[in-house]
DNA sequence: ACCACAACCTGGCCGC
DNA sequence: TGCGGCCAGGTTGTGG
């Protein structure tokens, strides 16, 4: 489901509907939408508290509340919200929903009920594991090539791994790959530097262009607080793909699995060395 | 460190 | 139509 720039824009979306907004009632649908604390102390924090700002850190939605809690929200595999202004809505997968003090009703829908809701005093208690922000001053072509240069195993889910980089997910990792022309079974530990450097460009590159294009929705799964979609399918190069001709070169794009995921891109532009 | 696999869940699609 | 199998944008835990 989203990805960094899925969730950055599900965030900016809600920042109008919630920054400054009192949480009047919280109901939770489906108990193990919560992570912590319990569903009924999860309630009772939340109504009547303040939320200051919405953000986000890696895959994580973050609000900072007047009560000095933080509430971050981590959407999985299929979790989105929508906003009403004249009812709760009645959506099948609902599993938690919010009513702000103006009325408006904030409903988290989640049909895989993998999405989890974290009310704690320190966002780092959630976050303080996760790797450098991609599109950070702190993401730096130096920082990727010294970073991999340590590792061992194959370059693909190591990338996907949150602890290493905050954000990337399964898309955007093929997309990126496939961009700077590295085999995603390569040997983190055997890039070069202009090829670490080539991986940094286009790992900013493809997430800056989702971001632009609103996130990426395949299947209606990813969609908007107001129901609208994203428009960065229409630019995918390899995702999905397996089958159809490689836009740069025509070769058959493949699918091979890597880590139980699907990986998809070009043997011919991303060529493996032979070990 | 690294790997493999199961688990958490529901729904859509495809082939028989 | 029905049913089984496979797939899905993510993460965590377990046992090597």
């Amino acid at each position: 489901m989203p990805e960094l720039p899925e969730v950055e824009t599900i965030a900016r979306k809600l920042a109008p509907v919630l920054t400054g907004q009192t949480i009047a009632r919280v109901d939770v649908l489906w108990a193990r939408t919560v992570d912590r604390p319990t569903p009924d102390a999860f309630c009772a924090a939340l109504s009547g508290a303040r939320v200051l700002t919405i953000d986000r850190r890696g895959k994580y939605i973050q609000m900072a509340l007047s009560t000095g809690q933080t509430l971050l929200v981590h959407l999985r595999m299929s979790g989105k919200f929508a906003v009403y202004s004249d009812g709760p809505g009645e959506d099948t997968h609902a599993r938690l929903r919010m009513q702000l003090a103006d009325g408006t009703w904030v409903v988290y829908i989640d049909p895989r009920k993998f999405g989890r809701f974290y009310l704690v005093d320190d966002p780092h208690e959630i976050t303080g594991a996760l790797g450098p922000e991609p599109l950070s001053v702190d993401f730096t072509p130096e920082w990727l090539a010294a970073k991999v240069a340590q590792r061992r195993g194959e370059i693909k889910p190591l990338l996907l791994d949150q602890r290493f980089i905050a954000g990337l997910g399964n898309i955007y990792v093929s997309e990126a790959l496939w961009q700077a022309g590295i085999h995603p079974q390569r040997s983190a530990g055997t890039l070069t530097t202009p090829e670490a450097q080539r991986l940094h460009t286009a790992i900013v590159a493809v997430l800056r262009a989702g971001l632009e294009n609103g996130g990426t929705s395949l299947d209606g799964h990813y969609t908007y607080p107001s129901g609208g979609t994203g428009q960065h399918q229409d630019y995918l190069r390899v995702y999905d793909r397996a089958g159809e001709q490689c836009p740069r070169c025509g070769y058959t794009l493949e699918r091979i699995v890597q880590g139980q995921r699907s990986t998809y891109f070009c043997p011919v532009c991303q060529i493996q060395p032979t070990p």
